[in-house]
DNA sequence: ACAACTTTGCAACCGGGTTGCACTCAGATG
DNA sequence: CATCTGAGTGCAACCCGGTTGCAAAGTTGT
């Protein structure tokens, strides 16, 4: 993503775009999938730890990204592909691989959301396939050959 | 739950039954619901956290708990209700309360198991809910009248 | 009773996440 | 343009859940 477009991104959720918060869009636009802190730490040297979380946390408020847990005690972030900048309407499924332990979004899939037991009021939900990946599936048939 | 009970437990799952064991099973069945080692630390003081921590792993080896996050970036251990003592065979969706941070399992509610995409191979899925419980609920509406 | 192995408590460690503080910088104001 | 002010930032320190090394204590078999 170009800088021009972060930055009317971080405009469109009333997220100031100050040279920090861009480079950090632009990584997770980069990456396409949700990313930790410390990948981010890793891919964005020149920003300091405490800078990419105090950027995460803003864009977090600003519904601009959200947080999930990645089965595995971490939490990854990703860009929201909300157009609404005030409501998260784009939940999916997401796949861990426990080989390479990325992080995957199944987007074409649909949230399951089943009916509530009584008085249990459901605000979100967060679905989480654990398995391995394409990639490392072939890399694993290609070794055993 | 009586400690026999606990001890032949431990047994089904080739767990020989220690007395920490035993009082760390006692103390997952009695709440009924997934607690987090800091819970078990509060209720157990008799046993260091490290014990507990080595209880908790060893079960899950032995899948007699399994270990699920919080949706808060915790983890939470609840007996497995599995009567085979090698499989996983019990899993269910839970839910956060987000107000007293308690979770609950959504026993009666099946998990989702919808079709992946080529080469994403499944192997185990959570499904967490978060929202208010009844209880919180109710607490809430009695604050509003 | 002894040796060999397991379990346990303690203390230390680790890494992700979080915060306090002082410095820097951009924009507003006179 | 000089200055003031608040937001943004880097650094270092901290917190806390989880994890490990080690030596003491307990268990088991002979």
């Amino acid at each position: 993503m170009e800088s021009k477009e972060c930055e009317r991104l971080l405009l469109a959720h009333g997220v100031k775009p100050t040279a920090n918060r861009i480079v950090v869009v632009k990584a997770l636009a980069a990456a396409g999938r949700p990313l930790s802190l410390s990948e981010l730490e890793r891919d964005i040297l020149s920003i300091d730890k405490s800078g990419v979380f105090r950027a995460l946390t803003l864009f977090r408020d600003h519904h601009l990204v959200h947080a999930i847990e990645d089965g595995s005690g971490g939490t990854r972030y990703e860009l929201c592909h909300s157009h609404h900048a005030d409501r998260d309407d784009d939940q999916h499924p997401h796949f861990f691989c426990r080989v390479c332990r990325r992080t995957y979004c199944l987007e074409g899939m649909p949230l399951p959301s089943p009916a509530m037991p009584d008085g249990f009021q459901a605000e979100t939900a967060s679905f989480l396939v654990t398995g391995v990946c394409p990639e490392c599936n072939s890399r694993k048939n290609n070794m055993q050959r």
